[in-house]
This record gives C-alpha cells, sequence and structure tokens, in this order.
DNA sequence: CGAGAGTCCTGAAGGC
DNA sequence: TGCCTTCAGGACTCTC
C-alpha cells in the first residue's frame, strides 16, 4: 500500500533509468484500472523521449516531451501498486499489467493486484487535470506548517486523524502515516479537528513532516506488497510506534495500543500519551 | 459548503 | 481440506 514515502522511493529509482530515454513500445495487458488506461496510450507515447518523472501527492507525472507536442503519463499506484524495472526477456507475471519498453532494453513493468491504480495521459505542454486540481500543498514543502492546519481547521467538525488525511487539506498522508504522526505529536486523534489549538498543529506539522521524510530516507516503509523499483521486494519490517500494534505496549510508556475505526479506517493510538 | 457512506478489487486471514 | 466471510486500503463519487 504505496503511501507517498514509497510514491517517491519508486520516483527515485526509476528516474535514472528512464531519463532521456525513448519509448519503444507501450503493451497494455489489462486496461482495467481505477478508469480505463487510454486506448491511445501506445500511440501518444512510442517514439518519443522521457524527460523525467515529477511527483504531486501520491501521483507520478512523467514528462513525455511535453514541450514538442507530446504530454504527461499520470500514474497512482492505488494501494497495492507498483512499478519497477526489468530486462526485457522478463516474462510478465499475474497482475504485470503494462509494460513501457525503453530504448537501450530497460522494460517498466506496472504491477498492481488490486487494480486500484490508475495510468492515465495528460496532452499538452502543462500537467493539468481534474485529478491534480484541488490538491493541498506538499507536506515537505516549506509551505506547509501548523499554521495553514490550523486555518483550515476551523469549524471543521470532523476528527483531526480524517482531516489531516484529506487530501485537499495536505497530500500524501495516508492512513498508517497519519497515526504515526498523531502518536509523535501526542494528539488523540479522535479530536475534532476545528478544537485543536494553534500550538498543537505546528507540532503536528512538523511530526508529519518528520515521519514521512525519515521513511523517504528508509526507502519507504516497505508495506506488505511493496516492491522498490528495482524489482527488489521491500522485505524489512516496518518499524511503527503504533499502527498495526492493537494491544501491545506503547513504545513510550507501556499503555496497550488501542484500535478504533474512523470513517472505515483503522485507527490506532496510545490512550496515554496521546490526549 | 461539509460529512459520511459507498465503491472499485484481490488476497490474506480467520471461522467452521 | 475447503468453502465462506471479513478485512485491508486510496480516493473518487454519491447522498444527505
Amino acid at each position: 500500500m504505496p503511501e507517498l514515502p514509497e510514491v517517491e522511493t519508486t520516483r527515485r529509482g526509476l528516474l535514472p533509468k528512464v531519463t532521456n530515454r525513448r519509448v519503444r513500445r507501450v503493451m497494455v495487458r489489462d486496461a482495467r484500472l481505477r478508469w480505463p488506461v487510454p486506448a491511445n496510450l501506445g500511440k501518444v507515447m512510442e517514439q518519443r523521449v522521457i524527460h523525467g518523472i515529477s511527483r504531486r501527492g501520491k501521483y507520478l507525472l512523467w514528462d513525455v516531451e511535453s514541450s514538442s507536442g507530446g504530454g504527461f503519463l499520470l500514474c497512482h499506484l492505488g494501494m497495492s501498486g507498483s512499478m519497477f524495472t526489468v530486462s526485457a526477456r522478463a516474462r510478465p507475471a499475474l497482475h504485470d499489467h503494462i509494460d513501457i519498453v525503453l530504448s537501450g532494453g530497460t522494460v517498466v513493468r506496472y504491477h498492481d493486484p488490486r487494480r486500484f491504480g490508475a495510468m492515465l495521459w495528460i496532452a499538452g505542454p502543462n500537467p493539468t487535470h481534474p485529478l491534480l486540481d484541488r490538491l493541498g500543498p506538499e507536506p515537505l514543502e516549506p509551505s506547509f506548517d501548523g499554521l495553514h492546519l490550523f486555518r483550515d481547521s476551523r469549524s471543521r467538525s470532523m476528527s483531526v486523524k480524517q482531516f489531516i488525511m484529506d487530501g485537499q487539506v495536505v497530500v500524501g498522508v495516508g492512513n498508517i502515516y497519519a497515526s504515526e504522526a498523531l502518536f509523535v505529536a501526542g494528539i488523540r486523534p479522535t479530536t475534532p479537528a476545528g478544537r485543536v489549538s494553534l500550538p498543537r498543529y505546528l507540532r503536528l506539522a512538523d511530526t508529519i513532516k518528520s515521519t514521512l521524510a525519515k521513511a523517504i530516507r528508509a526507502g519507504g516503509s516497505s508495506l506488505r506488497d511493496y516492491v522498490k523499483a528495482d524489482g527488489q521486494s521491500g522485505t524489512f519490517q516496518l518499524d511503527t510506534q503504533v499502527y498495526g500494534r492493537e494491544s501491545q505496549p506503547c513504545r513510550v510508556c507501556k499503555s496497550p495500543i488501542r484500535s478504533i475505526r474512523q470513517g472505515q479506517r483503522s485507527t490506532f493510538y496510545c490512550a496515554r500519551c496521546q490526549t
């Protein structure tokens, strides 16, 4: 289940392998993702050069000669998607839905068992798309801070956990890192967003940044089906403070970690450390 | 407008 | 052993 750190890790892994390569062929074996993969994807990408890959939230944007009649490949990994490079001879496995064959023999393979991901085409020189229009700030940019959270949350009654997971508030904070960041900030996830003070939001913005940055430094948190860009599955254990640790002792105070449901999502917290 | 529920999908895990 | 149910999750989309 890629969250922002996994998406960023994927971007960094793919970047040197695709930049300045020419797309030779696009093979779509199964177009049934969250939205159908455009039937003309091969036609618009083939024989064009990839200038780079950028990221907006959990979306990856491949610049495919956007400056000269091309456009952008817009990718989302959903919750089970991964993109990695394989050799030209590697036979596709189950759920390997798309191959992007590049000059020089590299193949970028998109794998997504649950098909919650997306692969769309944006024609033209600018990466504008309805999916990107209303996204909030990037959590790791200086423009994102506690004051932004505080101002955006006034009069909001939803819980602070659901609030920071709202992509219009800030992008890239998924279910796992939301629980983790709230724990480090000492904030109870159920607190209505509009009742969290400015000092606490300043702290929370910092813990969101540090939690995500730490995960990126670790190369993505390698959750169950996450696969890094080189095709190596992330096998190291995810070292969480609270997520997935129901009934286990809090790493700080030893109280049992609690698990609740918020908006059909599981939330984990320590009732003693988070008030 | 905000809030909450529904929805897509597959695979893992648990119950019987 | 094997079938069935439940759950997990991102985030769009719908309803109230």
